[in-house]
DNA sequence: CACCGATATATTTTCTTAAGTATATCGGTG
DNA sequence: CACCGATATACTTAAGAAAATATATCGGTG
């Protein structure tokens, strides 16, 4: 199963366990999501939206459709770019990207400690096999 | 956008909200998710597999592999079907299907109230554009 | 015993989405 | 002023998922 996002809750036991995904969503779908923010993270580390997007084994198309995305509904540029210059061009976040990547994590943080509590609620394994629910008459 | 299953909160207003989704997981993915689910409630109501399909607009097929995915890693069956007979064939839900959604149903509800506390902690809009956020020196 | 409506299963087609490829542009630097 | 590495954008290709289609099977019923 490829990375979908999901929070888990690794307990280490064979049963089931909770999954979860959280997205802040907006007028033409998701606006943050836990794909957008790290590629945002990886832009600030790189410096650069193609070192982000290689990092994340993503193509630069993907990852600038993602940023236009998030720059249309945010109202503003999270990502301010540069062509040419010094080495090529380059890529650093706006106040408005370092604001967007703070909000998610923050609310992502509470949502995994939820998930957290779901697992904890349900103990190791609530599923069983109802095998003979019904004693035979 | 299509109905992906997530869990949403009607604020009513035009701003962001947070979205959701949650599901259990096994060994091969997903055990049970939200549509995993309500096709099982489709064919309690329904007693037929292809008429529980139809009404969520899903083809026999999907269907009848979601229901063999949740089959095996459920090590039991969740639905009890037949062939032939008064109208054709049909099925029903085992003892195991109707626990399998009693129990994602509890725990679905739960995370709907977290997300709703999400939502309440963020207030109508958090989102704003630091358009200024350092003044002019 | 042919018919019906459903399950069961394989095969093909379509659709969507992501990836890949190509190219133009920018602007410091050697 | 050519080069470089990055942004910016269009276009094509490929992969994966979902749908559509086809067919075999079952067993009670008229």
């Amino acid at each position: 199963m490829k990375d979908n996002h999901s929070v888990a809750n690794e307990t280490g036991d064979k049963g089931f366990h909770w999954r979860g995904r959280l997205w802040l969503e907006g007028e033409e779908g998701t606006f943050l999501g836990y794909g957008r923010v790290v590629l945002l993270e990886r832009i600030r580390e790189f410096g650069s939206i193609s070192q982000a997007a290689k990092s994340m084994e993503m193509s630069y198309k993907h990852a600038w459709d993602l940023l236009e995305s998030m720059n249309r509904q945010a109202g503003c540029r999270l990502v301010e770019t540069c062509r040419g210059g010094k080495h090529g061009g380059g890529a650093t976040l706006s106040p408005a990207g370092v604001k967007a990547i703070a909000l998610f994590r923050h609310y992502h943080d509470k949502f995994k400690n939820m998930l957290a509590e779901l697992d904890q609620k349900m103990g190791k394994l609530e599923w069983k096999r109802p095998d003979r629910e019904l004693p035979p008459a």
